[in-house]
DNA sequence: TATTGAGTGTACAGTCATGTTCAATAAGGT
DNA sequence: ACCTTATTGAACATGACTGTACACTCAATA
């Protein structure tokens, strides 16, 4: 029972790496099971056996990416006092991380509204942001503006639509 | 002649009305012509009497809207030499836009990369924003940094995503 | 060697939207 | 009163995708 399920596995890492070539291409709320069984020169059948539902596909493409495309560790800036420098770090961290991860995210990210799935699947990655934003509007002085002011400035920052439009440009 | 092309020209704007409705609730790459005709309360057949190609009805849904949500004139901030007080006139004008327009903006937006069609259809919104950065990048000193830089942040300005960020927090 | 099981090929029923045809209706126009 | 026409209601063929079923092959395993 070995190179049998070595067999097995490596079908899956097909399927898996099919679906997640159309999630890029056109996105996985157009991407269907049919796409990705022929993409992946496979039968449909053999897809619906390794993924009963469409959502434990999604799962596993998200688990296999994650590996390839971690997120970065909040422990790069999480010691800088300098609340300039600290932000500064977790943005050179983030960007980075966008423009590796961005193929993919920006199709992920612009499916959310139409698969209520990818939003709990996303989950970890908002996460990251949202523990990300709350330490980085820490320790800032609001020299006349709100409080209010710094944390949208902040959240606008680690956006992945900000880095995609300034990115365009250089 | 006349109750007669008045009666359907009300069926018509029941029609247009209705796949604007529908094209803010769920995009326009999601809204058949089916859902079209049951929210008009119409049959079918009606909606292709009136727009053989759904291309048509894309095009007289923007035409109509265009007419209820006009792009503020340049002539607002194109004599302002300044070009910091210029370019804050047009943005104030252009947020004022997309508050009011954000609602069917959004979804054109992010449907264009599933819809061809929609970006024909939205090019005076492309163009309008493509005159504007071009005439708000002029006479700005670049301290230090490149031309390049001014460009990005500028358009970076302009886009709609910029404005959705922000103002979700204010 | 007999068995197990992953993958194949084909098939069928069900759903949903499209696009087109036809006869019937009801109201406006003359 | 007679024509015109926008709209209706029903029907039909088509195409894409889904989910499930069944019989089959062939290689790995015990």
């Amino acid at each position: 029972m070995h190179a049998r399920a070595a067999a097995a596995d490596q079908t899956r890492r097909r399927i898996i790496e099919a679906a997640i070539a159309l999630y890029e291409a056109r996105g996985p709320a157009d991407t269907t099971i049919s796409a990705v069984a022929e993409h992946a020169r496979v039968q449909r059948l053999t897809v619906y056996r390794h993924f009963p539902d469409e959502r434990l596909l999604l799962d596993a493409c998200w688990e296999y990416w994650s590996v390839l495309h971690p997120l970065p560790p909040r422990t790069q800036w999480e010691g800088i006092a300098d609340p300039r420098q600290r932000l500064r770090a977790a943005l050179d961290a983030l960007y980075i991380y966008y423009e590796t991860a961005g193929g993919l995210l920006e199709r992920l990210l612009l499916d959310r509204a139409r698969m209520p799935a990818l939003v709990e699947v996303m989950e970890p990655f908002d996460r990251w942001l949202t523990e990300a934003r709350a330490h980085l509007v820490e320790g800032w002085e609001t020299h006349g503006r709100s409080r209010q002011w710094v944390v949208a400035l902040i959240d606008h920052a680690l956006q992945f639509t900000t880095w995609a439009s300034l990115a365009r440009r250089g």
